[in-house]
DNA sequence: TTGTATGCGTTATCAT
DNA sequence: ATGATAACGCATACAA
């Protein structure tokens, strides 16, 4: 690969005047320019970009670190982030945690060492308690989740707001026991349990604790639990989860149980995926707008970089109820299905 | 963040030594050794990972360069990949393509401008066909599809034989009239075509070329496939798809005709995804290795990171037929049931 | 075993 | 407007 020393050389120029082509491309003669673009054309000449980082002491690299791509709201949102990236000149370091918080630890720490210009973290309760204590000289956009005392971009849905609405809708269904199961190590599933607790309180139901479980986000795990509820000797009649993978295997569960949807047991949940849809009946979810959520987490992140000093914002989206056959009025009296 | 040479003043060494210390660790005595350890760690220490990469021209990150991370199987190969990546100390870059040949050339540039230690890749045929002219410096590795007449490792599903495979399941559960959608930017799809027009001819059947689409791995292009299959003024019997997008949307788009599956329309396709086996009836697919798959291409790179000599491997892997409801034999004459 | 000095490929400062 | 040169942080050849 030919270096910025031999294009200077065949242009019969300094390397100071090739930088100063090709980056800000003033005060150099047009018929200088010419002479160096002739030279990098001819040699195929392309910046290194790790020197050039080295001394500038910036990056075009903005980490991006979540618990796990598989989950269908990450997978969203590292596409609309990357795509993003791609559009402003950076590029992406992925990062899976596992909901781990030495791991999301290491990966800040290769952060630093590798200079990225930026992260988007979705970081574990564990982690966000004590990120408050810590200094980091690149900005850092939350998503998804809230870190209390640490100034930072914040991109995040109205999670009370959303669980609340879910569970609202179910008690109007005429739902009276509803188990839930939110995820253990975020701060969205705390979130989502307090509008849950508020639904049921406010229309006079009360809150057990056999009927919350808190997992991981994986499928096994909201099978095991959706198994739990249905084994209670006075089992819930529908089920809330709080994303996709407990809601996927609670709905394994379900059905593994032999019960039928919704008469048995009803199931609502987060997160749009493609399946929710494509099962009979469909599932009735709060759509996150991860496009939405992705694009100004991305956003935010490279105006933070370009200034530094802008005070940090915290922007609240608002999840969208789809309706569907999973959560459908129970029946009772005359009209009720015979079983 | 403090550097070589601070850890150097502060232990009262140099910071060549420092710098033997903290990489191979050899002709250093111990108590030296301890010295320098103590200033890294009162300094927190960490070495600069692009100065690191500069002075030693290479680097721990390797490309990961996809058409679509939200493709199920790429999804699932992203994961693996990265944590191969993670255990072996490297990290991923990660690369949208959506089957564009110009975005392929621009993150292989980038590659190179990033010095990146390899890459992985799954190219279109567009791409695939120019490669063999290029060359690189980095090892890269083959992922999902081939490319000719280009020296590289590749890890590759044996799609003419798994092709081959469902449709002579298909025939073999009396179906006659088979559609097929394939990709149409990828080696994959024209491989599987083979299989399929293979298992046809093999069983004395016409392959009609109305019976198959051509289209990019999306989930609305399956959709409209699978419409304008269902509109032929003799419509197929079955439909096989390529990938899971194109299956996903034909799908939606039987649903949509109000055709019941598998007596209207069966449906067959690769790979497993969340939802296959949540619809009812469930999908009889081939079901890629993904975990191998991305196990053995990281695998095969970071080896050949290591030994650049080493001469290149194809590996190429079987896929699993799951048999489910999607294509259940056509019953006929008495035991047929009333439509 | 340890230190000195050089260079990796850039960019930026300071002359000219 | 252009060039010489230093510096970014590190690793290594060579000398001691």
């Amino acid at each position: 690969m030919a270096s910025i020393k031999e294009v200077a050389e065949t242009a019969g120029v300094s390397t100071a005047t090739v930088s100063r082509v090709l980056s800000h491309g003033q005060h150099v003669r047009p018929e200088v320019r010419q002479r160096v673009m002739e030279a990098v054309e001819k040699l195929h000449y392309r910046p290194n970009l790790v020197a050039r980082s080295l001394r500038s002491q910036q990056s075009n690299t903005i980490g991006l670190i979540v618990s796990d791509i598989r989950n269908p709201f990450f997978t969203s949102i590292s596409r609309v982030v990357e795509d993003i990236a791609y559009a402003q000149g950076f590029t992406v370091l992925l990062c899976n945690t596992d909901e781990d918080a030495n791991k999301e630890s290491i990966y800040l720490q290769l952060m630093r060492d590798t200079n990225v210009a930026g992260v988007i973290f979705s970081p574990t309760r564990q982690t966000a308690a004590s990120l408050s204590q810590q200094r980091f000289d690149f900005p850092i956009v939350m998503v998804d989740r809230v870190v209390a005392d640490f100034e930072a971009d914040t991109v995040l849905l109205d999670n009370v707001e959303a669980a609340y609405r879910l569970a609202t809708h179910l008690i109007n269904n005429g739902f009276k026991r509803i188990g839930a199961i939110f995820g253990e190590t975020s701060s969205t599933g705390l979130e989502r349990q307090q509008g849950y607790e508020q639904a049921l309180r406010q229309h006079g139901l009360p809150v057990l604790a056999e009927y919350i479980k808190h997992t991981q986000p994986r499928v096994e795990a909201g099978y095991a639990a959706a198994t739990a509820l249905m084994k209670l000797p006075h089992p819930p009649e529908a089920i809330l989860t709080s994303n996709s993978l407990t809601m996927e295997g609670a709905l394994q569960a379900i059905r593994a149980a032999n019960l039928s949807l919704p008469e048995d047991m009803a199931l609502v949940g987060f997160d749009e995926t493609p399946w929710t849809m494509l099962v009979q009946p469909s599932i009735t979810i709060i759509a996150q707008p991860t496009y939405e959520i992705g694009k100004i987490a991305a956003e935010l992140l490279i105006q933070r970089i370009a200034d530094p000093s802008r005070p940090p914002r915290q922007v609240i989206l608002r999840g969208q109820l789809h309706v569907r056959g999973s959560s459908a009025p129970l029946r009772t009296g005359a009209d009720a299905p015979v079983r």
